[in-house]
DNA sequence: TGCTCGTGCTGATTCGATTCAGCATATGTT
DNA sequence: AACATATGCTGAATCGAATCAGCACGAGCA
């Protein structure tokens, strides 16, 4: 656009009186162990800054085989905050070490998947963030395998690839001990199982919501199943409200579920929060419910930014091959809890 | 990671007996023109195919200054769906040229962007999506001024670079037709007028909104102000009903807005569509809501597509300046609507 | 005076693909 | 047979920064 050739190192180097090598070791912050000058130093930091120089990272990224980029690739970036919101944890942990992010978005499609993998491998990615919408169990394509990848929200039992999974379980435990704390143990019903195959989430906050439940010397009444999105669970919820049940509490396995849930109870005019409805997500949804929805945080941005961290991270430094990010509602909580790995593994 | 080096050019090459300069022509497809021969051609692409060959993107970038990689520079990428519907339009839309996309959040942080926008354009990116996620007059940033630079979501009134903007004011005519077509052309209102200065959408919401009415022989009844959320709309509207005026409809400027109005109309045990809602978004809440909510759909995904191909296009090609995305639910509308850009420059 | 050693800088090469200019060899023309 | 033309390919330069190996110069020392 502008006619002005752009600025390489050579011209800033010419207007410093001083080799391009030399800028170059200034440049870099290797003046120091170069034993280049005071002022030769200045003078070329001046002549960089008066010429506006910006380095040409190709150049760079071919010599050196690093781009300081990080390539995402996502089944879906645009649904809801899951994403997104992970999206952003990343972004930010990524800046910290001067990372950029190029995204993909596979909408499912092992092909585009595919394609998208090698666009961002010819780019020279330095690194792939795998992240998945649900919390489930994948096969990641043989490009990525060795490569540098950290796999978010997901893990691939045939390989060996880091992941970072946010610790349902432990979320099951916090809402029965939102319940238990209430004084509710029994009739307390969960919202929302899905037998969808390789969903874990669902699973383990259900797990988790039994464990907690028992713990408190109750035991979980029983399970509605449904679709996780509003018009499905207000369907189920109301249709199971005719039989006659009176329960004490809910407990729906995500937010638009707990919707359902509310607008099943005020059909029948009953009140939130004479049932106790407690809910997992934390979304905004929960604040524009009536009464509040107490909903279970899921830290999708830790996630994201723990995630970027350990693929960024030195290589051969220690590390867990599984990550669990905590999740916030959690605090100053005693007690065991049945391994985390284990359930994992059990459900794998 | 893999110990064996990566495959380059001169690899494929000699693996195919011919030089690395036939290799290049042939897999950018110039064999016609470069008078390659069948049988070379044939044993170029199967000596890459069985190597694995990957051609270093930073390598070709270096010579031929372009790196097919479309920057978005976005104030708020998490924050719902807005951003990342546009994300996923601008998405496919580059797929179809082989751009994949760096993302850049600023957060409202001047200082931020400029660093992203830097760190970009070292990066050497073929252009840049400026994106917002209301709808509002911006300053961009000196440096992007001689970049390739396509504007979403918002213009800047100083620059002359090209915008795409949802077109509102049909948007908000949609709405009155709406009102109109069920018989009500008197008692409505707005909710949610907003003064933050340098916003759009709601004055031109409403500036359609109006016209639509009167085209009917009808008037907009008043405006209900409140900040575009849930919370602030119910409180609004429930203390505007105490003074007991019997609204025959609500115009609600986003859906986050028509929720609270639903709350408070059931909280005075009024009905919809008793009283009839229309809102704008579009969003997965107007399915959610019971009975379903009336909503206009900004076709953000639309927009980013739009945006993009505008930035891909072949420069020089006759263009407008100003590109305004249709809003989908108008379909065989008749007559005139007060000119747009006119409307657009009374505002900024 | 001759020697080493530290200081401050530079020339030349490299990364891998693109691309201009041109070189053999075969084919056709008169 | 002499010459033009087409065919099929290649050598070398290039993009811009990073980096290895080393060079000139002066100080310090015997």
């Amino acid at each position: 656009m502008s006619r002005r050739r752009r600025v390489t190192l050579t011209d800033v180097a010419v207007r410093a009186g001083v080799s391009a090598t030399t800028a170059s070791y200034i440049l870099n912050g290797r003046s120091a162990q170069m034993r280049i000058s005071t002022p030769t130093d200045e003078r070329v930091r001046n002549a960089a800054a008066e010429l506006g120089y910006r380095p040409n990272r190709s150049a760079r990224s071919l010599r050196t085989a690093t781009t300081t980029t990080i390539g995402v690739i996502s089944d879906f970036v645009a649904s809801g905050h899951y994403a997104s919101q992970m999206l952003t944890g990343a972004s930010a942990a990524a800046r910290e070490s001067d990372h950029l992010l190029m995204i993909g978005e596979t909408e499912g499609d092992a092909a585009l998947e595919e394609r998208l993998i090698d666009e961002m491998l010819e780019r020279q990615v330095d690194g792939i963030l795998y992240a998945t919408l649900t919390t489930r169990q994948v096969t990641v394509p043989q490009a990525l395998l060795q490569q540098r990848v950290v796999l978010v929200n997901c893990i691939d039992p045939g390989s060996d690839l880091p992941a970072v999974l946010p610790d349902e379980l432990q979320a099951g435990r916090t809402a029965a001990r939102l319940m238990v704390d209430a004084g509710i143990t029994s009739e307390v019903y969960a919202v929302g199982e899905d037998p969808t195959p390789g969903a874990l989430s669902g699973a383990l906050r259900l797990e988790g919501l039994r464990y907690g439940l028992e713990e408190a010397g109750g035991a979980l009444a029983g399970v509605i199943p449904c679709d996780w999105d509003v018009v499905p669970a207000r369907d189920a919820v109301s249709q199971w409200l005719c039989s006659g049940r009176m329960p004490r509490g809910f407990v729906c396995l995500n937010d638009r579920v707990a919707m359902g849930v509310y607008q099943a109870l005020s059909e029948r005019r009953l009140h939130v929060p004479d049932v106790a409805v407690v809910s997992f997500d934390g979304s905004d949804l929960a604040t524009w419910l009536q009464p509040r929805l107490t909903s279970i945080a899921v830290p999708y941005d830790e996630m994201g930014a723990l995630a970027m961290h350990r693929l960024v991270e030195p290589e051969g430094a220690a590390r867990d091959l599984l990550a669990v990010a905590t999740v916030p509602m959690v605090v100053g909580w005693g007690g065991s809890l049945p391994d985390r790995r284990a359930a994992l593994s059990r459900l794998v």
